[in-house]
DNA sequence: TCTCAGGGGCGAT
DNA sequence: ATCGCCCCTGAG
């Protein structure tokens, strides 16, 4: 395996946070079950140790999913400004955003929507376990995350097996769309069976790269109404430009540091 | 066993 | 713009 050195890097407040549904824990290592590929991390003092499958050694691929090409340092005293951002960081020091797979994290959320962290993980393990394609790892067969294609193959009823519930005509309408060159932009998205707002400003945080906008889920509603003291609101997008507007180019870091901080210290 | 809510979206109104 | 419902699970 190959060793990188981490600084400040959170790996588990960032791999395990609700970003990427794909990590599992084997032996005390981390292994991410992607599309055609496998991530696998053993943390170490100061870094890790990581391999590729079934292209080896694939620096820049990781380099890039792990966020490793954003200047942290800037963010982070950016951050430090403001009170509530600054507090959070505190309890999760070293919290990255990843930059994911566009297909994945597309049918990953889909997934996700009105489920917890846990009830999400597990339909995508039994996606994998159900479905994956098999590839060789240090002579052994393990199963990724199957492919669109294949996804967009499979019957719904098939697909229910992930308990997805109501979700499982979604998932297979859009990885269908998927197999198509999509604008990978906001109403582009949003058009999407089983994408609206929320799904969409995931997608586009993680995967697409955006910096000026973050998810808001229930605990970003909370953060907003009793964090900040805004009147209660339903609306989405009222909340979402407040968060833009008061954290700019910052605010997918902001929104990922108080949603931690909401969801584990504050509740 | 029961209730409530979950990193929501859809369709009717 | 609002609102009830959707399948299923985890947490209390």
């Amino acid at each position: 395996m190959n060793y990188l050195r981490l600084e400040n890097y959170n790996l588990e407040a960032t791999l395990f946070g609700g970003q990427d549904f794909n990590w599992q824990i084997i032996d005390g290592e981390y292994w991410a079950f992607l599309q055609k590929q496998i991530i696998r991390i053993k943390p170490t003092d100061g870094g890790i140790y990581w391999q590729t499958y079934p292209d080896k050694d694939n620096y820049t691929f990781i380099r890039n999913y792990l966020g490793l090409r954003e200047n942290y340092e800037e963010i982070i005293n950016y951050l430090q400004n403001e009170k509530n951002t600054a507090k959070a960081i505190k309890y999760f020091p070293g919290l990255r955003i990843l930059n994911q797979n566009f297909d994945q994290t597309v049918l990953n959320f889909i997934m996700s929507a009105n489920k917890n962290l846990p009830a999400i993980r597990n339909s995508i393990k039994i996606l994998i376990d159900e479905f994956g394609e098999t590839i060789k790892v240090e002579g052994k067969k393990i199963k990724t995350y199957p492919s669109t294609s294949l996804i967009a193959k499979l019957t719904t009823e098939e697909l229910a097996k992930t308990k997805v519930g109501y979700r499982a005509p979604y998932i297979k309408k859009t990885a269908k769309r998927l197999l198509k060159d999509l604008n990978q932009n906001r109403e582009t998205l949003i058009s999407l069976p089983g994408i609206g707002p929320k799904v969409s400003d995931c997608i586009l945080t993680y995967s697409v790269g955006a910096r000026d906008i973050t998810p808001i889920d229930r605990w970003g509603f909370r953060i907003y109404s009793d964090l900040y003291g805004n009147a209660e609101t339903n609306n989405y997008d009222k909340v979402r430009d407040w968060f833009t507007e008061k954290f700019g180019e910052y605010t997918a870091y902001a929104g990922q540091f108080l949603f931690e901080y909401m969801r584990n210290i504050v509740k």
